[in-house]
DNA sequence: GCGAGCTTTTTTATCGATACAAAGGATCTC
DNA sequence: GAGATCCTTTGTATCGATAAAAAAGCTCGC
């Protein structure tokens, strides 16, 4: 394959000349642009990255750490960060972490390997008790949950205000026992905890009590084990009216499991969840659901991230950026 | 940050013997050893990837070109495949061509930039027309689709095969006048055109009919057009009691717009689809489907890529694996 | 005690591009 | 026409790691 030198020969210029024209600056003589450009199609050149990589001391290329692609949200997140990265020329890696706190740290010390110029670590495993590794070298961005306060940029969504608000859309809409599925509560920040919060100001601001035996946890936000405890709440729990759900996946799973305990929703029970993702509205019943503008919590991820590759010294102080919301009624709570 | 040679120098050897270290090579006392590998964790030595890259000639990260990692079927996908190349130490970096054949095109010479190893492309906009364009000098594996002949290694789904079986179970539970629901039928061997042929086959083979009037193409394989189409169908169109789906996608789709038109699922209509997403077995109906095995054609996919990685010259004939499927009863062809 | 045949370590050169500084031309001013 | 100024081009050194070959240390057996 040809280098810069081979290119360099070809045109009768040195090697810094075709760099030059490469690189678009200025001060190079028309008619010597032309020939180089015309060496470099002749020899089918392609720029040696790794070459400009080790020189430019940077990769080009962002990592993405989430807990796996597949999963609707993050699946979107991906692809809207992949969208992002690229109208700033860069490139995404992406490691998956399958939710689990050690992978999530290992994916911090995979970017000091230079690999990535940034990372960007959507964080479900790691806690505030973590914080301490997150000291890293490089820019990092936190995306999706809420801060707890480390020395980085955080991309957030309004957690509690928009459980707060789903749960009130369910409210007006007449429910009086509304049921919480969520993952476990393990510590403050989380999403199953922010959203238990703004699930509980809801019911407080609206003079609801808050039935502890209608705060169902499932041990992950799966399909799978959001049916399995719909239908154990259907068939033996408490009387409910209505279930505010974490996430869409949640909710998907939520209204199978009502549907196989003969549970007419929006009739008997109305369903809203969180994350708006594609398939939310062409299930049947299509889902209520908390739309977070993804795309621009990617967009905004990015650029803090690019931000920060900019300087290389560490900015003052990091930013923190909450995403905007919206509710998004559909059949599920009775459009 | 340390280099190999603030780390030679601080535990007294050559950057030659840290290297040695570093790469597990034979012949190094373990005194030595020792003595460098402490040094590297006192400086917090992390190896320069551009480097190494550079003197190596590989990077360690292949490309993966999908249409949209958020389109379940190839998210399902790159999550596999992520795991898969991360048993061979490889990385996976995504480029996201919206299923348009410049961009397909786009990701081969991406990699011809030696940023990727090797490039596994999951072909959606291409043609047979193209095949020229897979003459590159880097390995590449073509993915999901079936053969159309170029110089590269294939890994196809039995898609013929698997959409006759699916028309058949359809038949098998009765349906006499099937719908099938595809994209664009553009030339022999995308998706919806060998899906088509395997209908047709099915029908055939059954002594059924082949109405013209129940090929339903839709400008895009997404849940919208589906839907819309599905509605148009049931308002005015022909009778039908099945429909057959070339993806669970627009399977999705095509539930939601029968239930708009008040066509019950499977009682009057049965529906099937392709591809066996996660979502599927959570809809209401569930939904019936081919399961293609992903995660095989996802290992098998890294295996070949590895294979030409590892000999410098290309293998003297491509190799061609067709992955195996099982169908999936499930509610909506009446379980 | 000496060379054969190991193991262990170092030296040297290189991967391909670019930063920097300096040199070679052209143009302009007075 | 000389010098200043700008535009254009070119050496040279370097990014950090590793391949290949050479050199230095050991361990034997005879």
């Amino acid at each position: 394959m040809a280098t810069i030198q081979d290119v360099a020969k070809a045109a009768g210029v040195s090697a810094m000349t075709v760099s030059n024209v490469i690189n678009d600056h200025p001060h190079v003589r028309p008619a010597t642009r032309q020939r180089v450009l015309e060496a470099m199609a002749r020899l089918d050149y392609r720029v040696n990255v790794a070459a400009r990589n080790l020189r430019k001391g940077r990769t080009g290329t962002i990592g993405l750490a989430v807990p796996e692609v597949n999963r609707p949200y993050y699946g979107r997140l991906a692809a809207a960060l992949i969208t992002a990265a690229d109208r700033h020329g860069l490139r995404v890696s992406i490691e998956q972490t399958g939710a689990r706190r050690e992978n999530e740290l290992a994916a911090l010390s995979l970017s000091r390997n230079r690999l990535y110029d940034g990372l960007i670590l959507a964080t479900v495993g790691m806690g505030p008790a973590d914080v301490g590794s997150l000291e890293v070298d490089h820019p990092v961005v936190i995306l999706g949950e809420r801060i707890f306060g480390g020395p980085v940029d955080h991309v957030a969504m309004p957690n509690v205000a928009a459980a707060a608000a789903a749960t009130r859309h369910l409210i007006e809409r007449g429910c009086r026992r509304i049921a919480l599925l969520c993952g476990e509560l393990r510590d403050e920040v989380d999403v199953s905890s922010l959203r238990h919060a703004g699930y509980r100001q809801a019911l407080e601001a609206a003079g609801l009590p808050l039935d502890p035996e209608l705060v169902l946890s499932v041990p992950s936000l799966t399909m799978d084990a959001a049916a399995r405890r719909a239908r154990a709440l259907a068939a033996d729990g408490p009387a409910f009216d209505g279930v505010f759900c974490v996430t869409d996946t949640v909710a998907m799973g939520a209204l199978r499991g009502l549907a196989d305990a003969g549970v007419r929703v929006p009739g008997q029970v109305k369903v809203i969840g969180f994350d708006n993702v594609d398939e939310s509205a062409f299930l049947v019943p299509s889902l209520s659901t908390v739309d977070p503008d993804h795309d621009l919590m990617a967009e905004r991820a990015v650029a803090l991230l690019v931000a920060r590759m900019g300087h290389e010294g560490r900015p003052a102080h990091q930013e923190e950026f909450v995403s905007t919301f919206s509710l998004v009624i559909r059949e599920s709570t009775g459009r």
